[in-house]
RNA sequence: GGCGACGUAGCCAAGUGGUCCAAGGCGGAGGUCUGCAAAACCUCUAUUCGGCGGUUCGAAUCCGCCCGUCGCCUCCA
């Protein structure tokens, strides 16, 4: 498959470095208020990369952080009067919980910078012993200026970015844009004991201690928001490539577009957002992906209620084809749809082109079975790729309590149309669906089904 | 200010030189079926791709300018 890369800003074959197995990263987040879509659109299309990646016959290795310690959990800690790690480790809960209903497959490690922190030290001393790196009153700071590559990722110059750049009065650092890669703590703060001082980590060097610990010094596919291309993944770079020699770090930088709510960014920080627990009060997980896979995820996307809404009836469209049959004859053939699949799917994981394969697949399925065709290697067609996007069509479970109910009610009704009484057959269907239970009549009888 | 991305039907959204007088979804209109609905099926719903120039035999697709929107440059998926 094609996957665009940030760096050389170009689609490029995707093959890993080592035969079967891929090596992914993908930043996590930093865990100090509850996760919101904009998280949940991310991962989900990560997600289905990953899942992709394993459809084409790759072992994937996933691994994903949690920033459990920085400035803002020490803030907001602080401020709820917990501690740091009380503080992350609920947050961390919460993701778990809503990207495992949301249907995201777990990583194979999720490591915590807190328990990284020897490994960070000593990525860190190493930059120091290289020169890459120099202590301050108790901070390290990254010399960006040693690292001749810099701004290759981004695509800036350092002399443009420094032009610009403030100068704080106070600061530490030898050069504005030099970077902290470990900070003394203040009184009351957290800390571990380094050989500087006492203190924490840096935001940067998390990562790229994991990333090396986990998965080596190269790995096949970085992944995040396109607002970490800077300076976070820029200075992963610097961290990494000083410290092993070797580059590129990451073969594939893989950037998603970011969701907007209103006319800006879905920010934690700005505060305009949607937390993924509201929104799957609202939604169901599969209106939400589809959603986000309707749009290409390196697009920026803008939140919206009726879209998501909308979705609820292209899935009812989707579920519907997948009904079972009994009928015999030409089958449908999923062939040419899976292949225009693939092909979508292989272009940079193209799958709003992808969805319009499955949905005219859909089509066809109707079509055969009004036809009296066997519809069943479409409808396993479907299911393949819907899986592969980790779409679930199948009915969700649920309580079955009200069925034998429903269906005397259903009964009651064919009486009353068999007697002609359509008035009281038409206030029974219609109360029912004011429940929440649709009746379709066919030739066959009468279906119903929740939703609608 | 610097760097980058984007602007396609009522809404969302693919398509990046001819096979596109432009996929797919939602919505809308008409029809078939039905006691009526619903679902499904059929037909229609952008002579046109922000605007203006240019390159080319040929452009939504390449180039230039303009208008508009967003992102990054500071924490952020």
């Amino acid at each position: 498959m094609k996957l665009y890369d940030t760096r050389t800003a170009q689609k490029q074959e995707f093959a890993p470095l080592d035969g079967a197995a891929v090596r992914m990263y993908v930043c996590g987040i930093t865990p100090y208020s509850e996760s919101h879509i904009g998280h949940a659109m991310s991962y989900i299309y990560f997600d289905v990369l990953r899942r992709y990646l394993q459809h084409l016959g790759y072992r994937v290795r996933h691994i994903q952080n949690f920033t459990d310690i920085d400035d803002k959990i020490i803030a907001r800690a602080k401020q709820q009067g917990i501690g740091t790690v009380q503080l992350a480790q609920k947050y961390i809960a919460d993701y778990y919980e809503v990207m495992d209903r949301l249907g995201i497959l777990r990583a194979d490690v999720y490591p915590l910078a807190t328990v990284e922190i020897p490994y960070i030290i000593d990525v860190i001393e190493d930059l120091v012993e290289k020169n890459f790196a120099y202590a301050s009153e108790g901070d390290v700071y990254y010399r960006v200026e040693h690292f001749r590559p810099y701004g290759a990722l981004s695509h800036r110059k350092l002399d443009e970015m420094l032009a610009g750049a403030r100068v704080d009065p106070g600061e530490k650092k030898e050069s504005p844009g030099d970077f902290a890669l470990w900070k003394a703590s203040k009184a009351g703060e957290p800390f571990w004991p380094s050989p500087w001082g006492p203190g924490r980590p840096g935001w940067h060097i998390e990562c790229s201690a994991m990333s090396l610990r986990y998965l080596g010094t190269q790995i096949d596919i970085h992944g995040g928001g396109q607002d970490l291309i800077f300076p976070h993944h820029e200075n992963e770079i610097a961290q990494t490539e000083a410290f092993t020699g070797v580059a590129p770090f990451a073969r594939f930088w893989a950037h998603n577009g970011l969701l907007t709510l209103g006319e800006q960014k879905m920010s934690k920080s700005l505060g305009n957002l949607i937390t993924c627990r509201d929104a799957l009060d609202r939604y169901t997980p599969e209106a939400l992906r589809l959603f986000f896979l309707s749009s290409h995820y390196r697009s920026p996307l803008a939140y919206s209620e009726e879209n998501v809404t909308a979705q609820n009836r292209a899935l009812d469209r989707l579920r519907g084809a997948l009904e079972p049959t009994q009928d015999t004859g030409a089958e449908v053939d999923a062939a040419p749809f899976r292949r225009r699949f693939t092909d979508a799917m292989d272009n940079d994981l193209n799958t709003p082109q992808a969805l319009a394969a499955m949905f005219d697949l859909t089509s066809e399925i109707y079509r055969a079975r009004l036809a009296g065709q066997a519809v069943a290697a479409g409808q396993a067609g479907l299911i393949e790729m819907a899986d592969i996007l980790g779409l679930h069509l199948r009915p969700a479970k649920r309580d079955a309590s009200a069925d034998p109910f429903i269906e005397i009610l259903v009964e009651l009704r064919k009486e009353l149309r068999t007697s002609q009484q359509f008035t009281l057959a038409d206030g029974v269907r219609q109360k029912l669906q004011a429940l929440g239970v649709v009746l379709e009549d066919s030739a066959q009888g009468t279906k119903w089904k929740f939703g609608g």
